[in-house]
DNA sequence: TTAGTATTTAACCGATTAGTTAAGTAACTC
DNA sequence: GAGTTACTTAACTAATCGGTTAAATACTAA
């Protein structure tokens, strides 16, 4: 099935194991053994989340002799970040509790003394 | 066991449904069933859906006779993106690059004729 | 050619995820 | 209290995830 890159995106980073890879590769490319080094798990599992990485674009590899150098590319994150900060208002102002408010408001409107369900409709499928 | 806040919040975001839900909470608090309703899954998936973005601190919820309201707390997302920012010069600029030329020109500087491997060390454990 | 280094692939495992249906709970309506 | 509405819990399933060890691959060095 195909899923979406802004899936693909946030599911890579929701692991801290590869969240610190990308942290380490903004000081550069450099190899999978470097990047396993400061890990206490093995290179297969390291290898797995570079792949994981390399799906979700946020890095590429390439080869040089026997060693397959990562490096970073953070174009994804764009995405990821432009999506968050449609939000930003909701955490600086209280505007979520503002949006409650207002709705609240309009619910009340006179004509619909009470009891209103303003249609319901479509019980789930 | 525990896991961070960042992942959370980050896999919480890893799917279509429950950004979606997220999506709809910005125009004020709402009810189960309404959440529900655009969506081609049952009522108990909806509800696990919930239940991670409750988990990870992203909606609250409360109780209004049979009706369990769900309300935007947007809160964690400052985090995703106060981590995400600090990469925010290597999708704009060419940064990445940039870092690794300057790395490469370090590890070619003078006194290292050619095949350097620039202490390996530790082959991992 | 043989040995060593860097990394991936394969096969496996236990835990988690995302969905299902069926049954349970809690409030409201009559 | 009987039925309806709004939702959750339980039990199950198939797929994915994050790790393992062992073996394979690919290059380098002697």
């Amino acid at each position: 099935m195909v899923i979406d890159q802004l899936s693909l995106t946030f599911s890579a980073l929701a692991d801290p194991t590869r969240r610190a890879i990308l942290a380490r590769l903004t000081s550069g490319q450099t190899s999978v053994t470097e990047l396993a080094a400061p890990h206490d798990m093995s290179l297969p599992a390291i290898s797995k989340h570079l792949r994981v990485l390399e799906h979700s674009g946020l890095i590429t590899r390439s080869r040089a002799g026997q060693v397959r150098p990562c490096q970073l590319k953070a174009e994804p994150m764009k995405d990821a970040v432009d999506w968050l900060e449609r939000y930003r208002r909701h955490w600086e102002e209280r505007l979520d509790r503002l949006a409650d408010y207002l709705q609240e408001l309009q619910a009340n409107a006179p004509r619909q003394k009470g009891k209103r369900r303003g249609r319901a409709g479509k019980t789930s499928r």
